[in-house]
DNA sequence: ATACAATGTAGAGTAAACTCTATGTCAAGA
DNA sequence: TCTTGACATAGAGTTTACTCTACATTGTAT
């Protein structure tokens, strides 16, 4: 399937704006018709998909756009580009771990409120 | 203990300026001495590394910033922040979730380009 | 033929969270 | 006394990632 830029944006979630942004950026590139209109592939969409994944792990565009232009290069980037996504990996276990991390301390302040409120709604009205 | 921003900023690996911001933006409000010099005392440290886990947890300024405000209005908001902290464990359990699976793709991903890196190996040099 | 909606480009504007600069005060050491 | 370093304020500048505006073009329904 091809789709336009306001089909894909509804099929990304994506703005219309932000696509074009995207592809200002070199994110990705989808080919053009015979008007000059963007033609979105299937392809591209998995690879929106992807991006997405990347971004809210917190990669930031620079390094999407690093790794985008490693993909386009195709196979003598393979090994360069798993790299990028094994040191991605081990950020993405240390931000689990912190969140949670925080979670727990998140947990421990809940219940102090509890009893807190607890304690606060008692005194004076007994 | 009572701290110079100098050294609070040390003790919180936070920037000076933006300690300043901080305050600036009503998340912290230190002491001043006789010189209007900021004292940091050891409540301000605590309060500051849980400032810190809210912003590692997504939470922006604004909304610590109402927090604060809360907080500073003291038990008759017990609850109030009780709350916002309750809502904010539900949205970062979510955060953890999505996290999770994006680690589970990003393994799927670094499976494919090892498999993909031995069959380019392989192609052609047998 | 014409109006309208979607698309195109180029570039300006926005929001969040800092980060830095300019300028001034003040206590302490050489 | 002079200088240095840490601190003060006010406000400007930066970065990231969009988001929007202005204006031109084009395919489609009436």
């Amino acid at each position: 399937m091809e789709y336009s830029i306001g089909d894909f944006s509804k099929l990304t979630g994506l703005g219309i704006h932000t696509l074009r942004y995207y592809e200002h950026e070199g994110l990705i590139t989808p080919e053009r018709n015979s008007n000059n209109r963007r033609c979105y592939s299937d392809k591209d969409l998995t690879w929106i998909e992807f991006i997405k994944r990347l971004k809210d792990t917190g990669m930031p565009i620079k390094e999407i756009k690093h790794y985008a232009k490693l993909r386009a290069t195709g196979n003598p980037t393979l090994f360069e580009r798993m790299e990028m996504l094994v040191q991605h990996r081990q950020a993405l276990d240390e931000q689990i771990a912190r969140l949670q991390d925080h979670k727990l301390k998140l947990n421990e302040k809940i219940e102090f409120y509890k009893k807190e409120i607890a304690r606060v709604n008692t005194r004076g009205t007994g």
